[in-house]
DNA sequence: GTCCATGCAAAGAGTTTGCACGCCT
DNA sequence: AGGCGTGCAAACTCTTTGCATGGAC
């Protein structure tokens, strides 16, 4: 699989420092299942390419969902957290503890069976998030 | 089951206007199985006490969120739904097209294998978001 | 009469947008 | 050389908070 950065140049992309360097740290994070914030990406970005604006950092990443390239991952808080694992279906397990967000292999989810209102609704895809306790904080409660 | 009004009213809850005027609204709502927002609750409100204020209504479901009375639900964009059927398990259809949201009774979803960075993971809860589209919009596809 | 919920307004977090400049191609 | 991505700053949306008043009990 080529690297972000590469498949972004394949496509046409203008590959400026800044979207180099924000690719590069999704081509690390998807290596080791991070999701990271808009603010993680700044911050890491920002230690490269100091001048680098939150603006870019926000276009870029719209830009990158849009392309399919990055999932947009709502766990519930109003952060939104950006995931490079787009080519494996997968859900997440989030910590309540410490808020951890972790992937697991998507296992088959039986399809609803829509009455009443939902009558006709015809589902396309099933998103799980799995709410618990992390091994760090499940040992905590004991 | 009495009303969210009534079971208030035993909890020892002060029963203002806004309060009984908001606890209405989720119990209509319960029954049709609405997914009202702030701003709905809102706006249904001021219909009846013009001088109710924003920061009521939010202070207001933030407690019957903490007292579970209703159910806060995220379905990925940044408004948080309020979801009165706390006592039926069930999950969410979401309409990618006008973006209603329907409730589906929760069928047992499998547990996952946490593996990895994951490993020892105590799974507590499931929530099951279904993407597609409703009926009407599934009838425009064509 | 006491206390707590209310309204107001301002603050706050996260995100988006308009615009002129400068860099990538 | 031309167009698009950038930085800056302001705007925007949703939500929370501090404080004085007034209504519920």
């Amino acid at each position: 699989m080529p690297t972000l950065t590469e498949r972004l140049t394949t496509r046409g992309w203008r590959m400026t420092p800044q979207r180099r360097v924000i690719s590069a740290l999704f081509d690390v994070s998807a290596s080791q299942h991070v999701h990271l914030t808009a603010d993680d990406v700044l911050e890491q970005a920002v230690a490269v390419l100091p001048d680098i604006s939150r603006a870019t950092v926000y276009n870029t990443l719209g830009e990158l969902v849009d392309a399919g390239e990055l999932l947009a991952v709502s766990v519930g808080d109003r952060i939104t957290r950006y995931d490079p694992n787009v080519h494996t279906e997968h859900h997440h397990l989030v910590c309540t503890g410490c808020g951890a967000i972790f992937d697991v292999p998507a296992l088959p989810v039986p399809p609803p069976s829509p009455g009443g209102e939902a009558g006709g609704f015809v589902v396309e895809a099933a998103e799980v998030i799995y709410r618990g306790r992390c091994a760090r904080c499940a040992g905590q409660d004991a």
